[in-house]
DNA sequence: CGATCCCGCCACTAA
DNA sequence: TTAGTGGCGGGATCG
């Protein structure tokens, strides 16, 4: 009962909705939570610390957290504490995924395929020989590890590597991935975590969103992790940054729930909206795949990872010593008219700047205070 | 209107 | 039992 949720379409004195949902996905997220942690001095992370320093609720720590230990950035270390590992296990990760899937035949995407995770694991000895209630028990636990947002990740994953084709819709995966069951709401249920984890992976760009050649419907295309380069360890060139100006707020923005109104937390309210950057006169965006060789994402050198709207400027060539670091981001946004395919990604763009400048803000302010207990 | 996907209730579990 | 996890899907937003 309850929730009367009358859309309380709120509009800010000037006509911006007041709520974004863009502001607050989990891509955003996730980028935020690798740049936070993405440290040399970095080793335990405390989910409440992450979630008060992300300025989100403890439950999306969660989904990220279980997105990135699928590809083996973090492990859990026990209860509220993971460890961060780094990109560096991510090739690595990979690999093992790829083996995997090609073991348990997960290169079947068509209809009819039947495909039958078989569900290995590490400790693979169920003694539960009978025992009635005590198979029950475990035979329940087992088909929640089978639907963890973990072992879908993974499954997805396996999907790509282990298969010829790089583009897939999310519908397509789903149905791989359901192994049967005709069920439209579990269908739908599937769709919805691969909408959740195709985000983080966007915003890592392990993969890309496109529309399929032909087909035109929404679809995803591998990226890989292959050229992208890392910083294993910050470098120190970072946060030696001053002349930037400190905002006061930091990224938490609790309030601001879809409907309720929230208090009126000034968070982008600001007038840095300056930087309307109109989507370029169609940059030639043809028919298909334009997206031919396009060098997606760079990182700098504290590892923020850019979306697939790398600005070109720093795309000149490829991985180099990026020594590029830190640019103003400010007068970037401001002054270059970067060739944005769409208003979307230059919105996002926006977003990116922001969210950026924000737990910069933060960072910097109050060193790093690093969780203890 | 269909594609997205955030939010947070609440069933499980681990301590 | 309490605190930590994390399925799940309603329904708000986006395009």
């Amino acid at each position: 009962m309850s929730l009367p949720t009358f859309v309380s379409r709120e509009i800010e004195s000037g006509g911006r909705p007041l709520y974004s949902r863009k502001e607050k996905s989990l891509g955003l997220l996730c980028s935020n939570f690798l740049t936070l942690y993405n440290r040399d001095d970095v080793d335990a992370i405390g989910l409440d610390d992450a979630a008060s320093k992300l300025g989100v609720e403890r439950r999306r720590i969660y989904d990220v957290v279980n997105i990135l230990e699928s590809i083996g950035i973090v492990t859990r270390r026990g209860k509220n504490r993971y460890t961060w590992k780094g990109y560096g296990e991510i090739p690595r990760t990979l690999e093992e995924l790829r083996e995997e899937g090609l073991r348990e035949n997960f290169s079947n995407l068509g209809p009819g395929n039947s495909s039958r995770f078989v569900d290995d694991n590490e400790s693979g000895e169920s003694i539960n020989v009978k025992s009635d209630d005590n198979s029950f028990a475990s035979m329940k636990a087992d088909n929640k590890r089978e639907k963890s947002l973990l072992l879908l990740t993974q499954n997805f994953i396996k999907l790509f590597l282990c298969s010829d084709v790089d583009i897939i819709t999310l519908e397509s995966a789903a149905i791989a991935l359901l192994g049967d069951s005709n069920n439209s709401t579990a269908m739908r249920t599937k769709i919805r975590r691969l909408y959740d984890i195709a985000n983080v992976f966007s915003s890592m760009n392990l993969i890309e969103k496109i529309h399929h050649p032909e087909s035109r419907k929404p679809a995803f295309r591998w990226l890989g992790w292959e050229g992208k380069h890392y910083s294993e360890s910050a470098t120190a060139l970072d946060l030696n940054e001053t002349k930037k100006r400190v905002f006061g707020y930091d990224i938490t923005n609790y309030s601001l729930k879809r409907n309720k109104v929230g208090s009126s937390s000034d968070w982008i309210s600001d007038q840095k909206e300056n930087m309307r950057m109109h989507s370029k006169h169609d940059i030639s965006e043809s028919n298909h795949d334009v997206h031919k060789l396009k060098q997606h994402s760079k990182q700098n050198s504290k590892g923020f990872v850019f979306g697939p709207f790398t600005p070109a400027n720093i795309k000149g060539d490829s991985e180099n010593n990026n020594v590029r670091r830190l640019m103003d981001w400010e007068n970037l946004a401001s002054s270059y008219k970067p060739q944005y395919r769409n208003q979307a990604l230059s919105d996002l763009f926006g977003h990116y700047v922001e969210a950026w400048k924000s737990w910069y803000a933060e960072v910097a302010g109050k060193e790093q205070i690093q969780q203890g207990s």
